[in-house]
RNA sequence: GCGCCCGUAGCUCAGUGGAUUAGAGCGUCUGUCUUCGGAACAGAAGGUCGGGGGUUCGAAUCCCUCCGGGCGUACCA
């Protein structure tokens, strides 16, 4: 609807003017109409004449597009307000999510977790913005493929393994003792153990680096053992938090260890032509060139780094699932790191890099209480949705059960990330997070069982007149707006575009609903059609964001 | 030093070329209501949009410069 209007002040303006233009239509306040251009504007520099008469000269051909039932109008400097039908308001309702990736093969990784390690706060955030851009792909008809990339191999694994066979004396046995609860605490304790030794204590890093490499060869019997077991606590643990944290399956679970070794091949294979070049020891590629720093990518202990197994991770995903388009969803600290992995591998697989965006997200800083970071202090993500949910309990009613308050809970946390654009740190407060009140996932979760309970008090009705009042109309023009709004934030890939619109349609329901009577008033019909639109609107906004809608709270 | 990101109300953030008056939540203050689930609604106070310069009919938004903060800057991920 909005294409074929613009599209006819486009054909308008080559016919008045000659000029070719992209006219743009967007929302605009209430006041002023529907939506507005501000295409006369524009032409009034192109052509050097008065703005409001080339406004009133493109009005005058528009006037009678069968889109609208009240006049367009000039307003301002020379601003085209158009204003829709009550006909036009219901139908925007009804428009459905551009499909423009059907079938698409879109790859999102994130998350990307380091066995042997603890999953922290800034990985819950990983996953929930994660998960929210991989549901957007979704909703445009892609085929998408979450995915999730883990450190296996490499020196925070070998720090790990030299703190638990230290604290287990070099005894395998030892290991079956711990119990199920205890396990990933026993290997955040083992890997801050090898860390802090690998920096303060010489002995201990020189054996922490014999460790790693044996981590690649595989030679060490003991250690293997050790591996194999302690990984698969890691992979186990890691699989409860993501259903804790109720995130969408991983579709696969790329490991370093498997692309490793094709990724050394790969970097090695491209010296000859000059792609990288061998130095001090190491292969490096020089982002000099290009504006970009110099990295190693294969060590002078002959070990590929981060670097050389990303390539190798790329090529992986390239053949799994010849992608439309790869996403990778990282801190922000990997930012440039990414642009030079993606310049090497520009150099001899063009295809898969242009294909490839990074995505740099900040870091979450706790403010409050007791899980305020400090220095050198892992916050596990379980942690901190436990905080929640006691928090979540104080303010739910004596009979909330344990499902009520995990749904909560996750809405309070999910939607406290998101709520922001992607890219700075967020601060994560959780006594606001967990606030009923205000711009949080609760309040959006309450607004929408409370219009559901609206719903349920009387049975389904004919609506006879769709002729609004105008109260209904801000309602019913706001309700619209939904589809515009995921389109922009799917194609910007900015979720946060969903929370800032949800919030808002709530805030204008609670108006009208505060001064408009709906059961029992003589336009109950129509009116009741608008809370089930609204309702609708507020739980697949919520799907997106892959927080919980329960029909009661 | 160089590169990237950031600086908007007391706090946390939207707004990234357009609307007389820069918005929201929290916090503070004042109201509404014998509730269609009040986790609500109405209102007040609070801003040199980090400073300065430029481009433009129009700048929080684009450009330059300075100040302040974060991250990165070869064998971690």
């Amino acid at each position: 609807m909005i294409q074929i209007l613009e599209h006819a002040i486009n054909e308008i303006c080559l016919e008045l003017f000659s000029q070719r233009v992209e006219a743009r239509l967007t929302r605009t306040n209430e006041q002023f109409g529907d939506y507005s251009t501000n295409i006369a504007l524009y032409l009034a520099g192109k052509i050097n004449k008065n703005s409001i008469d080339i406004a009133n000269q493109i009005v005058a051909k528009l006037e009678n597009h069968r889109l609208l039932a009240f006049k367009p109008a000039v307003a301002g400097l020379g601003f085209i307000n158009l204003h829709f039908s009550d006909q036009a308001i219901w139908d925007m309702t009804k428009l459905t999510v551009d499909r423009n990736l059907e079938d698409k093969s879109i790859i999102v990784e994130y998350l990307d977790p380091n066995p042997f390690k603890e999953i922290h706060i800034g990985h819950a955030y990983s996953g929930t913005i994660g998960d929210a851009i991989a549901s957007l792909f979704e909703l445009r008809g892609a085929n998408v493929h979450r995915v999730t990339y883990q450190g296996d191999v490499g020196l925070h694994v070998a720090k790990a393994l030299y703190g638990i066979l230290l604290k287990t004396d070099n005894d395998v046995t030892k290991l079956s003792r711990i119990s199920n609860n205890d396990k990933s605490n026993f290997l955040g304790s083992a890997y801050v153990l090898g860390s802090t030794a690998y920096d303060n204590d010489q002995t201990a890093n020189k054996r922490i680096v014999e460790i790693n490499i044996k981590v690649y060869d595989r030679s060490d019997k003991l250690q293997n053992q050790v591996y194999e077991i302690c990984k698969a606590w890691s992979l186990e643990y890691f699989d409860d938090v993501y259903k804790k944290l109720g995130f969408n399956l991983f579709e696969k679970n790329y490991m370093e260890s498997e692309v490793a070794e094709e990724g050394k091949q790969l970097v090695l294979s491209n010296i000859k032509n000059g792609i990288f070049q061998e130095s001090e020891g190491a292969v490096i590629f020089d982002g000099d060139k290009f504006g970009l720093h110099k990295r190693v990518f294969i060590n002078s202990k002959g070990l590929p780094t981060y670097e050389a197994k990303d390539l190798g991770n790329a090529a992986k995903k390239w053949r799994d699932f010849h992608y439309y388009k790869s996403v990778v969803i990282t801190g922000h600290e990997q930012a440039e790191y990414f642009k030079v992995m993606l310049k090497a591998l520009e150099q001899f697989e063009p295809d898969q890099a242009k294909s490839t965006t990074h995505i740099a997200h900040g870091m979450v800083k706790l403010s409050s209480g007791k899980m305020s970071s400090r220095k050198g202090n892992v916050v596990k993500a379980l942690d901190v949705l436990e905080v929640v949910k006691q928090s979540a309990k104080l303010s739910a009613d004596e009979d909330a059960d344990d499902v009520k308050i995990n749904d909560v809970s996750l809405a309070a946390m999910k939607y406290a990330f998101l709520k922001n654009r992607i890219g700075s740190d967020v601060a994560f407060d959780i006594n606001e997070s967990v606030a009923v009140e205000g711009n949080s996932g609760p309040y959006l979760q309450y607004a929408h069982a409370r219009a559901r309970s609206i719903l349920a008090k009387t049975g389904d009705e004919n609506v006879e007149s769709l002729e609004l009042q105008p109260a209904e109309r801000s309602l019913l023009r706001k309700i619209g707006e939904f589809t515009e709004v995921v389109n922009n934030a799917s194609e910007q890939l900015m979720p946060h575009l969903i929370c800032t619109y949800l919030y808002e349609l709530a805030q204008v329901f609670n108006r009208f609903y505060e001064s408009n009577r709906v059961i029992g008033h003589e336009r109950q019909a129509l009116r009741k059609k608008l809370v089930h639109c609204y309702a609708d609107v507020l739980k697949k906004g919520l799907q997106v964001l892959n927080i919980p809608a329960p029909e009661r709270i």
